[in-house]
DNA sequence: TTGAAAGCGTTACCAT
DNA sequence: ATGGTAACGCTTTCAA
């Protein structure tokens, strides 16, 4: 790669300090307007570039912020970068995305390596085998900003997240009220507060509704599509199969959605479905999926904001809450 | 964020100078053991990361290459995405991901930015508007490492493609081999190496088997879900329907999918379809899509591979052209 | 209006 | 075994 041309490049043609190119080119006072002029044109020409790497050392400042994702490729997740990258473009700011393939240990590995880049900030979304957020806490004592968003933790820690109990809480009633008595919920592992949250507004429905809770009709899994096909299949195996299933997950709800479809049931007639996911796969299903609309731009836009709040200086812990919105259609309309 | 630790504040506290510190970090020899120990022990105790600002601006290179993508949040995209920073976190390489939203405008844009952070190499999926290509040209006379992938164009610049022209012939002589004798092709704008080299393919097969080639049956509109949508109704919309559709695109192809649904048409028994897209799609649907599967992680691991090769001075223009496979499911079996 | 020099973090070279 | 210094690209402060 041909070496990029530097402000001392032009001050040796020009015969002149690099002080006073620097000058001319920001546009300060103290340059006359010939040389200016002349300056100007020969940074053009050649194509000089200011050099982020010189001005980083000088300032302390990287202008760079990190981004860990269990999976960039899933499309939930793509979307949250993506408006995450849009609004820190908006602000001067470049994204290093990073994948933690859904592993605790990678997790870890993703956040040390953004730390040695020394972005100013990272947001995480937390991988579905993260129980110890110590490494979490040593970056809080560093003064690192961090965001969590998505898949949070109940640590001292900013987060963005959406109104998981309240929206598996409407999502089950909605199920209840289309006639559904045997309610499943299926769901990612025990320890992850985002399923913990819908667990808990699924089962906060039932009692509303004094429908009595069968612990075999929860199951909590992995977060992947063949657990969800087997776990699926096991409720389907169930003496008395459920009349509807509120899966926790985009994931979750396609394994269901296959499942049930490869024993032959019907959707919505023999078993209703509900899932979290975007509009874009529950339209792609036949029949279309009910589901539990998320708004990723609101949550890429508010991980942004927590994040350049505390690089700005306010350190204080901020919890925002994005709310969704059931969208109906055929995986639950039994009429 | 607060000020991380220099080799300078370890040589202070140390009482000794920054070259020390230097050679005993790095492992080099001339630092007596003692020395050493207390350099290293202080250096984790205080988190001491070398600052990688530093080593660009002294060695020039700055491990990072960019990636400009038409949409980080399409699935095809971002799987591809994905592989090549695998492969880039493999040789010690970070990767900047930007975002075109598919607009000529924005890539440009994208690759400037990239550019101005001194990226080492950039890989480039072309928008579906790009069609004046003397930003790239310029960016080859700079000797900055190119690398075209999946959307590429016949200039003097490394490419990594699928074999559209085979893929596409090949999907062709399935439709017409399961039965179809009018057969549409839905594409991208006519601009475009891809949907021109598809096009191609199908064109071929028609000549092949002797069946007419009909204008009315090639659509080329843009590449979205409502251009895919409005095209295809138009196509339902001639007095003689067509018996099966080959889709350029995952979009399109579910686009298509959609509105022969809405016409209360039949899937393969009506019309038969075929897309270029991923399983994860294809499986989605009912019935599920025969589909053209791309060899997404080789196509990764070839962008970057060929980055490299001009990152390390090979500046030959080279052109890998990755296999792609027909998987047959329900939406062409007759039977 | 322009020049000179220091400093950001690191390393390589030469001197001690 | 250790110290000193220049260099990378840029800005800033002070001096001319």
């Amino acid at each position: 790669m041909k070496k990029s041309v530097s402000q001392r490049d032009i001050a040796k043609v020009l015969g002149v300090n690099v002080s006073t190119i620097s000058r001319a080119l920001k546009g300060l006072p103290g340059v006359s307007q010939d040389l200016r002029q002349k300056v100007l044109e020969l940074a053009d020409e050649n194509g000089y570039r200011p050099n982020p790497f010189a001005m980083s050392l000088r300032y302390g400042a990287t202008r760079m912020i990190g981004i860990v994702v269990p999976d960039i490729a899933y499309n939930h997740y793509a979307h949250i970068v993506k408006w995450i990258e849009e609004e820190a473009k908006k602000n001067g700011y470049m994204c290093i995305v990073t994948d933690s393939s859904d592993k605790y240990k990678n997790e870890v590995g993703c956040v040390k390596q953004l730390i040695n880049m020394h972005v100013e900030g990272i947001a995480i979304c937390l991988s579905q085998e993260t129980v110890d957020f110590t490494y979490l806490e040593r970056l809080q004592t560093d003064n690192i900003p961090i965001v969590l968003f998505d898949r949070v933790a109940d640590i001292r820690c900013s987060t963005v997240s959406f109104n998981d109990v309240e929206s598996a809480r409407q999502a089950t009633l909605h199920l209840i009220d289309s006639g559904a008595k045997r309610i499943a919920f299926l769901g990612g592992p025990n320890q992850m507060k985002q399923t913990i949250d819908r667990k808990h507004g699924y089962l906060e429905a039932l009692r509303e509704r004094g429908i009595t809770i069968r612990k075999r009709l929860v199951k909590c899994g992995q977060i992947s599509f063949n657990s969800g096909l087997s776990d699926t299949l096991t409720l389907l195996d169930q003496p008395e199969i459920p009349g509807a299933i509120l899966a926790d997950n985009g994931l979750l709800s396609i394994a269901a959605f296959q499942a049930i479809r490869s024993r032959g049931l019907r959707i919505p007639e023999d078993i209703a479905i509900i899932g979290f996911m975007s509009d874009w796969v529950s339209g792609m299903t036949y029949p279309r999926m009910t589901f539990i609309k998320q708004n990723l731009k609101e949550m890429g836009q508010n991980t942004f904001k927590l994040l350049m709040d505390q690089i700005r200086g306010d350190l204080s812990v901020k919890h925002v809450v994005v709310n969704t919105r059931l969208n109906v259609r055929e995986s639950t309309s039994k009429i």
